[in-house]
Order: C-alpha cells, then sequence, then structure tokens
DNA sequence: CATCATACGGAGTCGGCACTCCGGAACGCA
DNA sequence: TGCGTTCCGGAGTGCCGACTCCGTATGATG
C-alpha cells in the first residue's frame, strides 16, 4: 500500500470516528470526507461501504474499551470494577450507539467472518468475566446476567438527556443491580 | 368540514399512529397515505408537515396514556400503581418513541402553543403525583425525581431487544426504585 | 337536480445521500 | 529523472422521501 493512502485511511477512520461519535452512524459520508480533508471518492475507495466504515470506526472503539475492561478482571475489588466499567460503557456511548446500528441491520449469511462481531463479543466476555466477579464477591445481585447488564447499558446509552440526569438513572440502575436484601 | 374530509383525516391519523408505532416517526408518508388507503395530497393537505402529522399521533398516544395514569391516582397500592404505570410506559413505546423525536427537535419559537407539549407536561404531571404517592407511602425511594423517571422510561423505551429481556431489565430498574436500605 | 366550493389522487419537483467513474496527480522503483 | 502503477478528487448517477400542483370527483345546499 503506497503511504499516501496509508495516511488517508487513518485520517478518513480518525474522522469517521468523530461523525459517528457525534451523529451514531447517521452522519454522511460527505462530511467524513470533508473532515478527513479528502475527497469522497477517497472515503470509498478505502471503504466501499458505508456499513464497512461504520464497522470499522466500532472496531476501533471496542477494542480499546476492551482492552480497558480487560484489565480490570483479577483486580481487587470487584464490585467497584464492575460499577466503574458500567459507567464506562454508558459514557462510551458514541461506539456503543453505532454498534447499536450495527448490529440492529439482519446478519447477512454472505457476510465474511465479521471483524465487528468478533470485537462485540470479546468485550461481552470480559464484561461477563467482571459480573461473575462481582456476583461472586456478594458485591453485584446474582441473577443478573451479561444480557441484562447490556440491555441496560443499551438502554441507558440511548437515553437523551443531560449528563447529570443520566448519571442520576445509572445510579439508580446500579442500586437495582446490587444484591438484593434476602441475599 | 366536509364529511369525507373528516373521515379521511381520522383514517389517516389512525394509520399514522400505526406507522410511526412500528417505526418510530421514519415511517414514511407514502407508507401512511397507502395504509389509510388515500392519496399523498390528502395526507399532507391535513397534515401540512411531516411534523405536524407526528405530533397529533403523539398527541393522541398521550392524551389516553395521561387518562389511565389519572385514574390511579389517589387509589390504594401506591407502590403497585407506580410500578404497573412505570411498566405500562416502558410498553407503550411508540408513543414514547415518536414524542422522543419529537422533543428532540429545537423548540421553535415561531411555533402556535403547542399541543404536544401540553399532552407531554399532563402526562408528567400525572406521573409526578404517581410518584410522590408511592414515596409518601413508603414505596418508592425517597430521592428519587420525575426527571429520573423519564430518564429511565426513555432509556428502557430506546433499548432495543427482546420483549423478555426488556422486561427483566424492567424489574432490575424498579429494584433500584425501591426503597434504599437505609430508609 | 344543478351548481359550486371543498376534497381528492398521484404524477412531478426538490433536496439529500450513498455510491460510481475517470482524467489527472503522486508515489516509488530503476 | 523517467515511467508505470497506484491513488486521488469531485462531478455525476440513481434512489428515496418530503412536499406541491392541478385536473377531476364528490358532498352539500337550494
Amino acid at each position: 500500500m503506497r503511504s499516501d493512502a496509508q495516511a488517508n485511511r487513518e485520517k478518513v477512520l480518525a474522522a469517521a470516528e468523530e461523525v459517528f461519535g457525534e451523529t451514531g452512524s447517521t452522519g454522511s459520508t460527505e462530511e467524513i470526507a470533508r473532515r478527513a480533508g479528502v475527497g469522497i471518492g477517497t472515503v470509498f475507495r478505502h471503504f466501499p461501504t458505508k456499513q464497512l466504515l461504520v464497522e470499522a470506526a466500532v472496531v476501533g472503539h471496542l477494542t480499546r474499551l476492551t482492552d480497558t475492561v480487560r484489565e480490570r478482571i483479577g483486580g481487587g475489588e470487584p464490585g467497584t470494577a464492575f460499577r466503574a466499567t458500567f459507567r464506562e460503557m454508558v459514557s462510551d456511548a458514541p461506539a456503543k450507539l453505532a454498534l447499536v446500528a450495527l448490529l440492529e441491520e439482519p446478519a447477512d449469511p454472505t457476510d465474511a467472518p465479521d471483524d465487528a462481531e468478533a470485537a462485540a463479543s470479546a468485550l461481552r466476555d470480559a464484561v461477563g468475566a467482571l459480573l461473575s466477579q462481582g456476583q461472586d464477591a456478594g458485591e453485584v445481585r446474582a441473577d443478573a446476567t451479561v444480557d441484562d447488564v447490556y440491555v441496560l447499558i443499551g438502554a441507558l446509552v440511548s437515553a437523551q438527556a443531560d449528563r447529570t440526569l443520566v448519571d442520576r438513572a445509572v445510579d439508580i440502575v446500579l442500586d437495582g443491580l446490587s444484591p438484593r436484601r434476602s441475599e
């Protein structure tokens, strides 16, 4: 790959993460091209489909997020670790929003083995590990599943409201995720 | 107003509630016209703007919802009443989705006094009454506000997941809304 | 039943966006 | 430095959805 091509690809990806972070996969390709300082043609040469561009942007976010989650596994304070991760994932709305948009569309069997899906399930596994760790320590309600956590995060992510309000909502939800009285 | 015009207006409104209920204000005007069995022109004569059509559809939903909420105020079982309402509002996703879309767009000062806003705040008041009632009875955590409740409902509404999963999430959130241990 | 204001239908316009195409740079190797 | 290959830019295409326009139909009224 020629060096200018490589550079452009990166500029486009950065612009895409930026734009999708603001508008959640609704952002137009033209806008991305403009911010990247390249022509539309260039965007489409590197990412032949908008879908692919979204995926590429999302994979970046997810991988980074997965890394930080993994670092917490096995550390002390399982409850705190779980809650911190939960909060972070809600704030990482950009990535999640895009991911949500991505997963919404019906899985096409003709797809090549999907990077985005791989990244998503890696994250899911890491979150799952953190969750069971919290449960083993008796700091997270025992009957909660990764699915539950995901639904709740997904919900909070797509709530459009002041940061402050969402933070309050997160606290309430985390209370709901704490061990039940009877336990 | 001519009788056929009246009839058509109602058919369009019904179709609009149906379509927006499925797609959340993304549904196309053509689709609505088709389901109503009228031409597009007719839709636009009654509702000159898509925005107005959305509002009209939403006002219907909201008013009905407000009525059922009001009926619960002052009845027995404040905690149950509150929780039932919470669950219903989450399931009434269609109305809320549309409302969300509606409220998202910047309030235009040139708007006439807005039906939709009036309907929305009536609902909010009713929910507020139910909430304080539950709190007075010690069945809902004391520090929760109507805003909190709205954010949580809004979040759960826009979670896209199986009915079953969302129901579990609602249970968890309602646990978070129950009185704190220390209370 | 005649008349006309009121409605209707749907082809057509306009704008926006994903995606294509190709003439003209820019790279990198000898 | 010369040259073939790889890239780039951005005007152009096709599609889709909101909205308009006007010839035609139909309810109301005397």
